[in-house]
DNA sequence: TTCGTCATGTAATGGGTTACATGATTAC
DNA sequence: GTAATCATGTAACCCATTACATGACGAA
C-alpha cells in the first residue's frame, strides 16, 4: 500500500520524506494517515531496492532535506503495483481500489478499463450477498438490518458510478482504434506507459 | 478490532472458533475476513484474561469443538472496547464505526446517540475537507477530481443516513424519558446493559 | 519566549496475515 | 472414492503504529 503510493507521488515530482506525507495525507487522508514510523523506513527500503534515488539533499544549515526520484526501476515496479491483482482476500479492497484510481492519469486506457471492470465485478459480487443475506432474513436486529441496508445502497451507487467510468473509459478505446485504423499516428505519451500495455 | 467482535458475537450466545469465523465473515465480511491465525490466538488470550470462558469442549471421536461462553468481566470489556474513543487517528474509523453499529442493540439509547453523533461529526470534518480541495482547485487530473468527488457524495449521504438515525435515537430518550415521568417502571432490559449509562 | 511547523530518524510493539500441519465427517 | 466442509492449531513474517529523540526556523 506505501510503496506504490510513494513511487505514485514520485512521478509528479521528487519530492523529501516531510512533503511526500503531506501530499500523502491529502490525497489518501481520507481513510490513510501514513506515521513517520513507516515512511522513512519505507524511503530506505525502496532506494536500496533501487525504485528511487536520491535526487539530492539540502544542507540547510544543521537541518537535513533528502529528496527522492523515481527511477526506471521504479516506474516498472510501481505500474506492477498498480494491475497486480488484488491478491489480498482483505477486502480493503476499496483502499486499494481508491489508491489505483488516484493515479489513473498514469495508466492507459486499456489498463484502467480492466481495473474498472474488475472492481465492478467484485462489488455486483458483494451485491448478490447482501440480497441472500435479506432473503435469509431475520436478523432480528433492526440496527444490523439498517447498517445492512445502507451498505446495500453505497454498494449500488459505487456500481453506478463504476459502470459510468467504463462507459467513458471504453469510449476513448473506441476512439483511439478509430483514430489508429485513419492512419494517424498515436504518439504514446511520450512511450514510458507502454509498459503497461499488456493486457 | 478483532476480541470486541468476538465478544460481541458470544453475546448471542457461545460458540466455538469455527463457528465464530463464519458469523464474522457474514457480519464484517464486507471489509474483513478473519483468518483462523488470528482468531485461535485471539481465543486463547481472552480466555486467559477471563473476558471469556470454555463453556463446554466436545470430542467427536478424535475431533474436538471448544465452545467459549463470555464471561461477566467479557460484557464489561465489551462495552468499554465498544464506547472507547476511536483512538486510531486511523481512519479506519468507517470500519470500526460499522463494528460497533453491528452490536448496536447492546448499548443503551444514549451510548447509541453518543456513538452516532461522534460518527457524524466525524464526517463533516470529512466533508469540509473536500470543499477546500474543491476550492483550492486544479489538482488537474480527472480521474483524481471524480474520485474526490465520488467521495465526497459518499459522505454526505453517510451523514445523510446518520442524521436519520440520530432523530429516531432522540425520539427513543424521549419517549423514555416521558414514560419515566409518568411514573412508569422501565425494566432495564435485564439489567445487563446497564454498565454503559455512564454517559 | 513560546508555539507551531519543518525535518529526520530509531526501537519496541502490535495486530494482523500466510503457509503449514493434521485429520474427521458429510454429501455426492 | 473424492471433494467440500468441519475443526483446531502453530510459526514465520509483514507492515504498520506509537513513543521516543533531536533540533532549527518563523511568527506572535
Amino acid at each position: 500500500m506505501l510503496e506504490p503510493a510513494i513511487l505514485g507521488l514520485l512521478k509528479e515530482k521528487p519530492m523529501h520524506g516531510y512533503e511526500l506525507k503531506k501530499r500523502l495525507t491529502y490525497i489518501l487522508g481520507h481513510f490513510w494517515t501514513v506515521s513517520y514510523g513507516s515512511l522513512y523506513p519505507a524511503l530506505k527500503r525502496l532506494e536500496k531496492s533501487g525504485f528511487i534515488e536520491r535526487a539530492y539533499s539540502v544542507k540547510e544549515k544543521t537541518r537535513t532535506r533528502n529528496v527522492y526520484r523515481i527511477t526506471p526501476a521504479g516506474e516498472k515496479r510501481f505500474l506492477g503495483l498498480l494491475v497486480e491483482e488484488g491478491q489480498s482476500p482483505q477486502s480493503k479492497s476499496s483502499e486499494e481500489f481508491e489508491l489505483r484510481m488516484a493515479f489513473f492519469e498514469y495508466l492507459d486506457p486499456a489498463t484502467r478499463l480492466k481495473l474498472l471492470e474488475r472492481r465492478r465485478n467484485h462489488l455486483e459480487e458483494q451485491a448478490k450477498k447482501f440480497k441472500k443475506y435479506r432473503s435469509g432474513g431475520k436478523e432480528g436486529d433492526r440496527y444490523r438490518a439498517g447498517l445492512f441496508s445502507h451498505r446495500a445502497e453505497i454498494v449500488k451507487s459505487d456500481i453506478r458510478w463504476l459502470n459510468r467510468l467504463i462507459e467513458q473509459e471504453r469510449e476513448v478505446l473506441e476512439n483511439l482504434s478509430n483514430s489508429a485504423q485513419a492512419g494517424i499516428e498515436i504518439s504514446g505519451q511520450e512511450g514510458e506507459i507502454s509498459t503497461a500495455h499488456g493486457v
